[in-house]
DNA sequence: TTGTAGGCGTTATCAA
DNA sequence: TTGATAACGCCTACAA
């Protein structure tokens, strides 16, 4: 390996001062032209790097923002993260930061994490996601001034921190207004239980919808825990009935493959699901797609803006909207 | 924020030298007991932590590792990465490092990412994952110096770097057994296009378990891109012969599902996939579940090993044997 | 067993 | 516009 070049060797093969090429580095304004591409030439030639474990002494950044890795679940979601996070990469990259993984237990291990990470390692900021209601973790963060963006909007809290959020009502009301199209005029969902949040959202888009058609969602709206079994029980309880719908609306893939399961994949029975999943392309699920580079890319946006401390007129919340992608059932 | 302690307050609080408190903590042993007591005893009372840019500085090391995050693949596939990085991130934070995620579009832009993680970030180590025939990547770093391990064995090269793997081979081959064991004799594999690598071994397993049951499998083979259509028009392909396979093992979850489309999720016609991935999990798809977990915790504990300069006589390759989840079709 | 001195590579301050 | 000096927090060598 080539001898490590620091600023103390492009300094002395430029013939200037360390500062000088410091300048040239960071306020290139400050250096005559000539100077300046003197010592560019020499950084060139020399393939000098600045050393960011030193630059991180006398600044105080790290150049590095955290991001929590789930434990991934057990069947049908994944890759979510995996998109997103390839996305938080990326643009992280290009705008000169570095990301980093940590995982925690539950919410307490993650602010002893928090601790850890900034006290040792200077993070810069942190990207959170799966915000859930009465998160204590942007509460701490908060009291901390160490700057962060979550994905996902702060539900029922009247916190003001940077988020950006998939509009999860738009997706649902999207892939109902494509049923009712279709001629559907019994259109069920399945949910999850009630509480504030993604799932009360996405049901809410089915609801209006459906309303702003004029038709009555009563007894149409089935909730579970987030199984495909689950998804397939509640979807045969509503066949069942006297007058049973005819399509499905659903807050996730895993309850749609359920409901999928539970009609038989039949085409006159159509279902959509929520994540745009595996699953979904297996089985030729129609799903609603979340736009996760998109939303990356804003985090690091809206996180920058808080590290370099601007607070500008710009605003401060991202809500994306997410896309139906249709599929023919297989 | 409270105000950070340095080993200087430490120093004070405790009232010993810089040096003392340095040394109770990477040198315990030359500490008297009771001046040790003492010092921690302050570390702990100012919630001192070591600031890892100061000694990164000294010693050179970041006690950061890198990994790539690939572009989730389109469709089936993904969350198979999201569960090593899980376990990675997991492994090495015990370990004491801590994990940094990068991209790269094609193997010089991955060696581009290396000379700057390696000059401006003094990364310990990198896990590479889906290495392949004739990879550079893996030249370039062995030629530097750079310590790292695979996530996948150097195939067709004699290179010998750490790494793990997951057995492939014994992955079908308990897949064919499992099929014999049902009854079946006409059991085809539905595999990518002949080359050295993950593909050729998935397919030797199959292969010789079917020889070692005095069984045939000319004709019985056939391959194609990795995806759900290409797999249900091969199954279909070899389904239409005159003396049709009634099983298939798959090389992958994607032709796996093809398969099953083709064979109408016929459980006299069972398919065999290989991931255990979400869409499997979907159709109820029995699959080889590969144990990433694991393989991510072998990969921090060669990768270690080589950063500590630990060239003990302990073996520095990994071979880790996969698992048949078996599911009713659905 | 404990303390002192020096330096890792960078940037901020201030003087020339 | 450029350069000298000090300091960030830590660890290694060496002295006491």
């Amino acid at each position: 390996m080539v001898d490590k070049a620091t600023i103390t060797t492009v300094a002395r093969h430029a013939s200037v001062s360390r500062q000088t090429v410091s300048n040239v580095l960071n306020a290139p304004h400050l250096v005559r032209d000539e100077t300046r591409a003197r010592v560019l030439a020499s950084i060139e030639a020399l393939g000098y790097r600045a050393n960011q474990a030193a630059r991180q002494m006398r600044t105080g950044r790290s150049r590095l923002i955290a991001v929590r890795i789930e434990r991934a679940y057990d069947g049908i979601h994944g890759s979510v993260l995996d998109l997103f996070l390839h996305g938080l990469t990326e643009t992280a990259s290009t705008a000169g930061y570095r990301t980093v993984l940590y995982t925690a237990a539950d919410d307490a291990g993650e602010i002893a994490t928090y601790e850890d990470l900034l006290a040792s390692y200077e993070l810069d900021g942190f990207v959170l996601t799966s915000t859930h209601h009465g998160d204590v973790r942007t509460a701490w963060l908060a009291e901390h001034g160490v700057p962060f963006v979550t994905f996902g909007r702060p539900w029922g809290s009247a916190a003001t921190h940077p988020w950006v959020d998939v509009d999860g009502a738009a997706g649902t009301a999207a892939g109902t207004r494509h049923l009712l199209a279709a001629g559907h005029r019994r259109i069920a969902f399945l949910g999850w239980p009630e509480g504030p949040g993604v799932g009360d959202d996405r049901r809410a888009g089915w609801h209006r919808t459906v309303r702003a058609a004029g038709l009555d969602p009563a007894g149409l709206c089935l909730t579970a825990p987030d199984t495909v079994d689950d998804g397939e029980r509640i979807a045969r309880e509503l066949l069942a009935t006297p007058d049973p719908p005819t399509a499905f609306v659903c807050v996730s893939d895993s309850l749609a493959v359920g409901a999928v399961r539970a009609t038989g994949h039949s085409p006159t029975r159509p279902v959509i699901g929520f994540d745009d999943t595996a699953a979904a392309a297996a089985i030729g699920l129609t799903s609603v797609r979340q736009p996760l580079a998109e939303a990356a890319g804003g985090c690091i946006d809206l996180l920058t803006r808080v590290i370099d401390g601007k607070r500008d007129g710009l605003p401060q919340q991202i809500l994306l909207t997410p896309r139906l992608v249709i599929r023919d059932p297989r």
